[in-house]
DNA sequence: GACCCCAATGTGACCGGTCACAATCCTGGC
DNA sequence: GCCAGGATTGTGACCGGTCACATTGGGGTC
């Protein structure tokens, strides 16, 4: 360890080639673990690496290999559940990796403003993902060129918007299906739905699940709500459909909605889940500390986002070893929020 | 722009000086605005940045120059919503300011794994943000080299953890004595408190806030319930809470745990704000939705991010305008869960 | 018309690594 | 004892910028 407290510069790689006696391409060949050091020399080196503190300059390797071990995320939002967990396991595998994370908000869907931003991470070097789970993500995705390694986090794997790279995805539409089909079974005549904004225009995973459910049930098909993403998305919904006696089940794009459904039959007077039933999206932290706890499909987030880096792993370094479909299996968590329709109905 | 396809490796200020027929220096000129280019000469170099599609290499940049315009965020946690909104406060002022953002998570406390990981950022280079709201953060904000510029985001800015550097905070200790005084004026003869993780050995601001309350009104002082960060802490406080009649008031750490707090008491069958009231911190997006809405106190998370990445800005460029105390006040929010003790107590 | 000065531009070295190739050292085979 | 050939090690150029300094070209001033 360095004790000398003079820390100036930190040490290069010619430091310690001067320190240990060699030159500086024995130093890059001992770092590297090349096989062909002499054991005698490599302990040098490494007595003068360790003596003078050096670490190897991060810019340089990337300057010089073209390599840079960092991956930059191109996101809508950071603060929404399930960005953030998603974030979550790509820093979490990216670290394993030794890789530095980047992030980047896409903060409007405006065509240029999204282009800057796609610009931005390609300068940063390094590979990509872009959460494209709405609009701007979705527009990012598009955006990036063709030669950049990338990996979309994308709602539904069909109809890819940026040609064939690679992808992962939850099976949105399976758990929504699910979903609703438990509300079916505890023998509402139909589902309601609150959307979640959609990526693109066609109808999404969610909603097409939901849809296949009450097909199946031959359940009429009410037009679903537009929400936001939000509970205050929610709360609109619901203040709407509580006014509607004939709601009896509603299913949510995700659970902040949800709450504010939950929030709306409250203040219309309709219990839940005695009048209403109500069922959520991603099985948020709190979600089973609600009154009533919510009843909502469990989405692995994190393992999503450890996928992710999985796959842009793979394509950075020919180590690859990519699982083919790293599709994590949505589960269906039953609580309080949802039981039989009321008698009368 | 450039049409030809043949996009093989990006163009460097060589290729756009030989393009523009002047010398690679003329083009550095041109690129960082420096006054002493003819126009002529200046137009047709813009020309040739333009035909070519120059980007500077930032990796080049920061390896010549030493700066590097990033930031890296060190912190415990992505996804709590304090977090989150702080990180994206950064964010969104280091994009203005046309930084790149890089994240670290602190996995666990543990020395070697905090020193390890602010090492790997060190290597990022650029400036840093240290999360110090727990132990984590802590640890890690005083393994910074003395030689990097770091900002801190402190719980508190008394008795710094690591020596004379810049922090932010807001006045956390401020508004846990605003909450319990609003608490106490409607009529309770004490307020509980349930605490989130210290970040330090030391009372921590919330706390020492809501005592300070407490004293002046010649409350009784109970003992402060330990919970964790997230709802399953609150629920489990909340119900030990629950077990005594004499609880009327419970100030909460944050809305996590208040959200907690509320389920437990439903389950033990005491009713909010009836027979006992509840306040939470942060105002998180959701605690209005809840039933009934949380009363708390609106915390400027974002903006605290703003500042610090303002402070780290100020630090790393001599155009420093450091706002010289970015304390951002705090607002109690008085809603559903907070009213007079029951008739009885 | 000589001289000086400053505006405008070019040259070489350098940041801290890597890569491709050259040079040296050993060691075994004949 | 000589030489081929692999094991070790060293040299020079380069990645794409910046910095410090040298060089050129006019436009005053006297």
């Amino acid at each position: 360890m360095n004790v000398t407290g003079h820390t100036r510069r930190p040490a290069s790689i010619r430091d310690v080639a001067t320190a240990a006696g060699v030159s500086y391409q024995t130093v890059s060949r001992v770092i590297n673990g090349h096989p062909s050091v002499k054991p005698t020399t490599r302990d040098r080196v490494l007595a003068a690496i360790d003596e003078l503190g050096f670490r190897r300059n991060a810019t340089a390797l990337a300057l010089a290999s073209g390599r840079s071990r960092a991956v930059t995320v191109l996101t809508a939002n950071t603060t929404h559940y399930g960005y953030a967990s998603i974030l979550q396991g790509i820093e979490e595998s990216a670290r394993a990796a030794s890789y530095a994370v980047g992030i980047g908000v896409l903060e409007s869907a405006d065509e240029a403003a999204v282009a800057a931003e796609v610009q931005r991470a390609a300068d940063a070097g390094g590979g990509l993902i872009v959460i494209a789970y709405d609009p701007a993500g979705v527009r990012a995705l598009g955006a990036v060129p063709a030669e950049l390694p990338v990996v979309g986090v994308v709602e539904t794997p069909a109809s890819p918007p940026g040609g064939d790279r690679p992808w992962v995805w939850t099976d949105d539409r399976e758990a929504a299906y699910e979903a609703t089909r438990h509300l079916l079974s505890l023998g509402h005549e139909t589902v309601h739905y609150v959307a979640i904004p959609s990526s693109t225009r066609r109808t999404s995973a969610r909603t097409s699940g939901w849809r296949q459910a009450l097909k199946e049930a031959g359940a009429p098909e009410p037009r679903p709500v537009q929400g936001s993403w939000g509970p205050a998305g929610g709360h609109t919904a619901g203040l709407q459909l509580a006014r509607n006696p004939a709601v009896t089940a509603i299913l949510c794009g995700n659970d902040d909605l949800a709450l504010g459904v939950l929030r709306a039959l409250h203040e219309a007077g309709r219990s839940v889940p005695g009048d209403v039933s109500v069922a959520g999206f991603d099985d948020a932290p709190h979600s089973a500390f609600l009154t009533p706890s919510l009843t909502t499909v469990r989405l692995d987030f994190t393992g999503l986002g450890r996928a992710a880096f999985a796959l842009l792993h793979g394509v950075l370094e020919e180590a690859a070893q990519i699982a083919p479909h790293p599709v994590s299996v949505p589960e269906l968590v039953v609580r309080e929020s949802s039981g039989p329709p009321p008698a009368g109905a």
